[in-house]
DNA sequence: TTGACATATATCCATATCGATATATATTGG
DNA sequence: CCAATATATATCGATATGGATATATGTCAA
């Protein structure tokens, strides 16, 4: 087996920027591919690709206007990835880091005690 | 170019789900290695190889003891992400999906228009 | 219809991946 | 020192990637 595919999951699609960037750029509301092909540095094909990835895994919608493709951003799809950075949030806050704290000082005087030991 | 290394950031990193599952188990406390290959279902090799990533992005710190090395946590690293999907938090909450609706019937009503323009 | 415009798709290439397997490194006990 | 244990690293193979380029599809306008 490889690496999942980009479309596998919210997870693999967002890893890459470029479609990091579009999501933020559709935050601002809804554009047609050619004004995202101008706000990213990109070329146009690379921007429809990106397109395609965010399409497979819900996180934009599209709608047809004349031989434009207006695409709108479909948040709710990165909730998964919300609710699973959110089991972690405590762990960067302040009970948790004076735990660390805690912690950092018993590895110290395990250390000490290893040194001891032989 | 191809697609980022696993190492590039948290982003890339967990889009894996078995390093996912590694922070989960993480989580609950820190473990040396063995622990880990046992209770994921792959060999230890690829559990070393998914520390390493987890490490080279700040996602887990070693601690050396005897022969094993214990692993913990490092949730900080999650922020980023936790910070990128926060913004767009507000898109799949109540208020949100009432000016969905209201898009939504504007699309309907744009669409009978143009069918009405030619 | 013809041509211009908007977007999608196909192909090429260099690259990093993940699992599997084999092996290297380091630490401990006897 | 030797064997066992704990972990890391090297290599292989199949695969999907992302940018670039060329081209196909579809729509509007004259």
């Amino acid at each position: 087996m490889a690496r999942a595919a980009t479309t596998a999951d919210a997870f693999n699609a967002v890893a890459e920027p470029r479609r990091r960037e579009i999501l933020h750029v559709l935050a601002g509301g809804e554009r047609p591919v050619n004004d995202l092909v101008a706000e990213l540095g990109i070329g146009q094909p690379q921007v429809s690709r990106h397109l395609r990835v965010l399409r497979a895994v819900g996180l934009v919608d599209v709608r047809y206007k004349g031989r434009q493709r207006i695409y709108r951003l479909h948040g709710q799809s990165l909730k998964p990835i919300h609710d699973w950075v959110g089991q972690f949030e405590q762990t960067w806050n302040d009970r948790f880091d004076a735990m660390d704290a805690v912690l950092e000082d018993l590895k110290a005087r395990e250390a000490t005690n290893d040194a001891d030991g032989e």
